[in-house]
DNA sequence: CCTGTGACGTTGACGATGTCAACATTGCCG
DNA sequence: CGGCAATGTTGACATCGTCAACGTCACAGG
């Protein structure tokens, strides 16, 4: 039956090298991932990868996907949770954002960077992105209906909070922010300020 | 004299390395930016370059940093500008962060890109970066003087600005925004609720 | 049972890259 | 004018992504 690239000769190796791939962006940043070096680590010989992926920029994306996939889910739980209701579940999805940026900054950074991956437009991992995105505005209009926010275009709205959360997530992932500012502090104010923001006048 | 790298040979090699790694940077993004390419390009040899920088990593460090200067000024320019004082003003500096960011989108995922550059922590870079975070400050201090936004602790709330518009401006880089969204009622909406967020209520 | 077929993995090779060492050149300073 | 240091060049090496040619293994049809 061979379902879709597992077990063969090696096992899974389909699923080792996602595995391997984003436990290497974590370890060292996706530039130390190497066709060469997964296949080392994983037993195998440098080529065996392309039996699965066309080249490694597929499998970037692929891991790339995965992540958008994660974080939709978290995003996801929290705003489905069943603490408070209202516009603090709000800001508990915008902490949990920034939360999982700051737990996987080497796959948060690959997630969002071109650079390392293609400059072509991969299906996949637009379609990944796209899926957070319709869950941003999900939640977007989920409060705008309790009368928590504004009600504006819910896209233009989860647009602006979105940027808000990767904003802060990429200064905090590179390094901009000094080491001596309180994060907590600075990841609730800018939810706060965003939130003030975003309510109704 | 010899002006600290400058004509000898070639006449201004190291300026010359700047200018033309900044263009293949806006042409093809970072990816493309080649020792032996920027040689080729300059009609030198491919290791010339190493006389003016120690690796491939120091002449990205020195162009982003030159990025961070260029975008300082700007803003600088616009906060000083003779155009209307007040909140506005203000906006305006935010939508000139986002232009210059869509303006140059190679050369501002450069900047902020850890990735391309190095895992070092380089002090070139640092500095330049500083620089632009002081001048955000400054602006923060001058609008809560004049009563524009409330009077919270400046830097916390020039992080939470820089993180607000640096986010907007990278998921527009990225390509994760919809080209059918307007991109300028976007950004106004952005400043908008960061500004009503920032206003002292 | 056995044989072949296709999925899976390996090895060899090629061009490109970053970078170092050895070498050539050139302008300036005493 | 002679030498020194700055500047540029060439050769070489390890590494990388990737392709082509080649083994090898599991399983299906006779």
């Amino acid at each position: 039956m061979t379902l879709d690239g597992s077990a063969y000769h090696h096992g899974d190796l389909r699923a080792a090298l996602l595995a391997e791939a984003a436990a290497m962006i974590d370890e060292g940043g996706t530039s130390c991932v190497t066709m060469r070096a997964i296949g080392r680590r994983l037993g195998v010989s440098r080529s065996a990868p392309y039996r699965h992926f066309a080249d490694k920029s597929a499998l970037l994306v692929a891991v790339a996907a995965a992540g958008f996939d994660r974080l939709r889910d978290r995003l996801e739980s929290v705003a489905a949770g069943a603490a408070g209701a209202g516009i603090g579940r709000l800001r508990q999805v915008g902490e949990e954002y920034v939360r999982f940026a700051l737990e996987n900054p080497g796959h948060y950074r690959l997630m969002y960077g071109k650079e390392a991956v293609t400059r072509e437009d991969r299906p996949e991992l637009r379609e990944a992105a796209n899926a957070l995105f319709d869950e941003l505005v999900r939640i977007v209009r989920t409060h705008q209906r309790s009368g928590a926010i504004k009600r504006q275009d819910p896209h233009r709205q989860a647009y602006v909070a979105w940027g808000a959360v990767h904003g802060l997530a990429s200064l905090l992932i590179e390094g901009q922010i000094l080491t001596a500012v309180d994060v907590d502090g600075l990841i609730r104010q800018t939810t706060s300020t965003l939130l003030d923001g975003m309510r109704a006048d």
